[in-house]
DNA sequence: GTCCAACCTTAACGTAACGTCAAAGTTTTT
DNA sequence: AAAAACTTTGACGTTACGTTAAGGTTGGAC
């Protein structure tokens, strides 16, 4: 006779289920976002089909990448109001928040996108360079308009770069 | 007569030049990123120009998002290079990669701001509803055509979730 | 009944880059 | 000389797990 019938599985099998591992759920666990419905005997984790929509439910939010702390505020409120169309009203403002936070880091790595893109346009007019790069700008640096390697800080040494500020 | 003469400064001064805490130099300290030049007879670390241009020079880095471990690589990379040339060569590929990187990074996002503002649709649809969320879907995820609350895991109750799996 | 593989348990360290005390010593200012 | 301001080392906290380690439990085969 097995120990976990009644439709109820262990961690292995509820993990591989929702395609997460046992790792997750155990620490989810210690978090407050899962429980399982009770232990065999010997005291293993048994779960019900309605843990594993639970533990779906928290992947999927993780998807959208909300923190666990968020995470058991939203499954809590499921619990708090009394319609859906109640729950949906309090949910979006989390999904709003999140989607603000979202298109602040879309700007956030745009803007280091173009930090990069201008460094490397600088550091490429320094190939030709023959100078040693303690010594001075490279002749590309001082003849050409656009930005060069001045402006890249970790290109020159310190002591050229000391050289340059004193000079501005 | 003052400890820290010699246009040598102490940590809180070089900190504050840099735009940075002196919890994060004695960290990059720790990380082997950036040494005082010496320290006082008590013991306070005293750093010159050329300390606070290094400085600086990681801080260029950290702000295009490199990990310290990178950085230090990359900063070594300044003195194993003879010509400005071969140095703009080796440390191209460094920012070519995380250029990559970071454009997974704007692609990940975008991913995350598809997802989420088709939940935020789906849940909108979902405002009118009176029904109660653990008992069935509410009509108008019921009569509309486009994707509702159905698709949204952490908005219906394990129950119901459970019930449509199984009609599925 | 027993044996073994496969599974499970708790415990605890490791991760990245600092923030934030705490307790005590140093420098600078008054 | 006292006080204010600064510095020192040390160590814990943060997030979401991954990864051992040492030792029980299950389930099926024999």
């Amino acid at each position: 006779m097995s120990k976990c019938n009644d439709g109820l599985m262990h961690i292995g099998k509820l993990a591989k289920e929702a395609g997460t591992t046992t790792r997750t759920v155990r620490y989810y666990e210690e978090m407050g976002l899962i429980y399982p419905e009770c232990r065999s005997s010997g005291g293993f984790r048994c779960y019900s089909h309605e843990q594993l929509a639970r533990l779906r439910m928290i992947l999927s939010l993780k998807e959208m990448e909300f923190d666990l702390e968020h995470i058991k505020v939203i499954i809590d409120k499921r619990e708090k109001h009394k319609t859906a169309g109640e729950l949906a009203h309090d949910i979006l403002e989390d999904l709003n928040g999140r989607l603000r936070e979202v298109e602040e880091q879309i700007a956030h790595y745009k803007h280091i996108r173009e930090t990069l893109t201008q460094t490397i346009a600088s550091i490429c007019a320094c190939l030709p360079c023959d100078l040693r790069v303690e010594e001075r700008l490279c002749p590309a640096c001082q003849t050409l308009n656009q930005p060069t390697c001045q402006s890249v800080p970790f290109f020159h040494s310190p002591s050229t770069a000391e050289t340059l500020e004193l000079k501005l």
